[in-house]
DNA sequence: CGAAAAAGTGGCAGCGCTGCCAACAATTGT
DNA sequence: ACAATTGTTGGCAGCGCTGCCACTTTTTCG
């Protein structure tokens, strides 16, 4: 069927047989040429090159993909697009995988393991030919889905526990620890700590763990914490210190979950002219932008999250065996501790 | 086919012939179960499901998708996931497709037109019931290729300009020449501006029109400017002010193409004890958190981009005629001003 | 109580494409 | 010149599912 009758009566879509029908060739060498695989003439290829262009063909990847079993696509579960690390990850996996002829199919569980599982499905449905996950605590329905897909499955961001096939992350919970092991060996002692909900999300609640077991192999423990029940933002890190000073005004370094709840500490200390780092010292995580070009350096730790989504799509777009990688972290000193 | 033959060989995926046949049924009535769509006994309904949870069936939509013409796909072309506005667009549209039933496919141009015009082609060759494009500007194929595919089309996050089919934005235009009218009011009269590279971001380009024409209205115009060749990041935006009162010292405000840029040149002025906005003024763009929660909150114009994705995305799953919808945005007066 | 309507069900033809195979044409080698 | 290759090409059977239609039950109702 032509795109348009001569009456100019719209009918349906333009397919590979309107174009090898124009073109005078068969279904399947038109097919060739527009995949540029197996053999053809170069006449052919003309004349079926013009043809697909004279009609606007636009092939049909669903018809493709289902003929050819295996698709070109690849799912993506993050929690969250509105915390850094995930937007950050997403664009380290994109340009690897649209490099290698694959396209991401993004799904956002915000924060809902009940909600993982059936976006889960939901891509799965999709038969993709692989998927990036973020963490390594899935339901165990998620996982059986996933180990019965037979097909790549890559665990981001996290590198404390076992996955299913591939993992790329490092260790949130050797990231509390160092965090916390930085500030008792530049003499801080009384020790609070501001968070967000992490009941949720768990990569925290790891964090905040190696951090206390950290301090307790000093002989030190977290002297008051504050912990604010929804997502981390700036502005909660401002309000959280205040409340915490509020309570325990002799701290002398506060941690805090992330990169965006220290650097509202930090404004709040601007705010109401409290030293840093020599009244009240003050330490995140992730390494943002916004830490570095402070007007002090706010002394963190820098996650590699571009290259974890790079490598995780590098592993998933490859055969192989099961693997594991560590790709660590960085502990900056900046002038906030 | 079963999952696993009895000596264990596994055999392709679960179909819905299996799941059939195992629950006794005729396909048509297993997919109609599975869909809960047409008519069925309880009794039916129970085996079917049984069958399938205990098969571990996964739908494949790529066949459902073929048989039955029209996709719960919808494409999002994208500039990039490093400028906070994108991810924020994302986010609207995502929570609104997810609960329309759709899944969303993001592609990223990295403000490339060409990638733009090779990534559409792509996300249209995977039928989408509806597209979501950054921005009014597009190549003509582009163009031809979105009209030419009969679905919804939205372009997003601008409007000043015309649309294929559905627009919603706010006025970048407009956005620009209320900042000017705003530092004039305020009795600034040596203006400087810091962008980042405007030629790949035509938004960028269109606010500082319309800066500049305000200015030229008041009689006034840009009294110098510095233009870093890179993305906006908050480095740029200090070491951009850095350079920029080098050479014109005598500046008493500074607009920058958006709040990453602003927060830098703001950081700029705390470490160098330019008191603010005494001795110099800065405006920015967007209504980021960070310049929320600033000591100092900083002077710029909050845009909707969440409600630009949420907005677009109802009307790519809704029917209607086209549509422009302005959003507008809001000049927040900080304490940079 | 029988006819008409409704509910439940299975068969089967595609959706648009790819992969395989067989058919033929153009080369090459001997 | 003839056989053996190599290069080109079209036909056609699916991929797994849905939509339609025809058919068999039930239920409803005059």
């Amino acid at each position: 069927m032509a795109d348009e009758l001569a009456d100019g009566t719209p009918t349906g879509t333009t397919t590979l047989t309107d174009v090898a029908r124009a073109a005078g060739v068969g279904e399947s060498t038109a097919s060739r040429v527009l995949r540029g695989h197996g053999s053809f003439s170069a006449k052919t290829r003309e004349s079926v090159l013009n043809a697909a262009r004279s009609l606007g063909y636009v092939p049909n990847r669903i018809a493709g993909t289902l003929a050819s079993t295996g698709s070109k696509l690849v799912g993506i579960v993050i929690p969250s697009l509105s915390n850094i690390v995930f937007p950050d990850m997403l664009r380290g996996a994109n340009t690897v995988l649209v490099g290698a002829g694959f396209q991401p199919v993004v799904a956002v569980t915000d924060y809902e393991q009940g909600r993982e599982e059936t976006l889960v499905e939901s891509l799965l449905s999709w038969r993709p030919a692989g998927m990036m996950v973020a963490g390594l605590e899935h339901s165990e329905r998620t996982v059986a889905m996933l180990r019965h897909a037979r097909i790549r499955v890559a665990e981001l961001l996290d590198s404390d526990g076992d996955g299913i096939d591939i993992v790329v992350g490092y260790s949130n919970r050797e990231a509390g620890g160092a965090s916390a092991r930085h500030l008792v060996s530049r003499g801080y002692r009384r020790i609070g700590y501001v968070g967000h909900d992490l009941s949720r999300d768990l990569r925290v609640a790891k964090r905040f763990a190696g951090f206390r077991s950290a301090l307790a192999e000093a002989g030190l423990e977290v002297a008051a914490e504050e912990i604010i029940p929804s997502s981390s933002s700036i502005e909660a890190g401002r309000d959280g210190l205040g409340r915490l000073l509020g309570r325990a005004p002799d701290l002398d370094a506060v941690y805090f979950s992330n990169d965006d709840m220290a650097i509202g500490g930090y404004f709040h200390c601007l705010a109401r002219g409290i030293a840093i780092p020599g009244r009240l010292a003050i330490f995140g995580y992730n390494g943002l932008d916004v830490a570095r070009a402070a007007p002090q350096p706010l002394s963190t730790i820098r996650t590699p999250r571009v290259a974890v989504g790079e490598t995780g799509a590098r592993l998933v777009c490859s055969d192989g065996p099961p693997t594991k990688i560590d790709l660590g972290f960085e502990l900056i000193e900046g002038a906030t501790t």
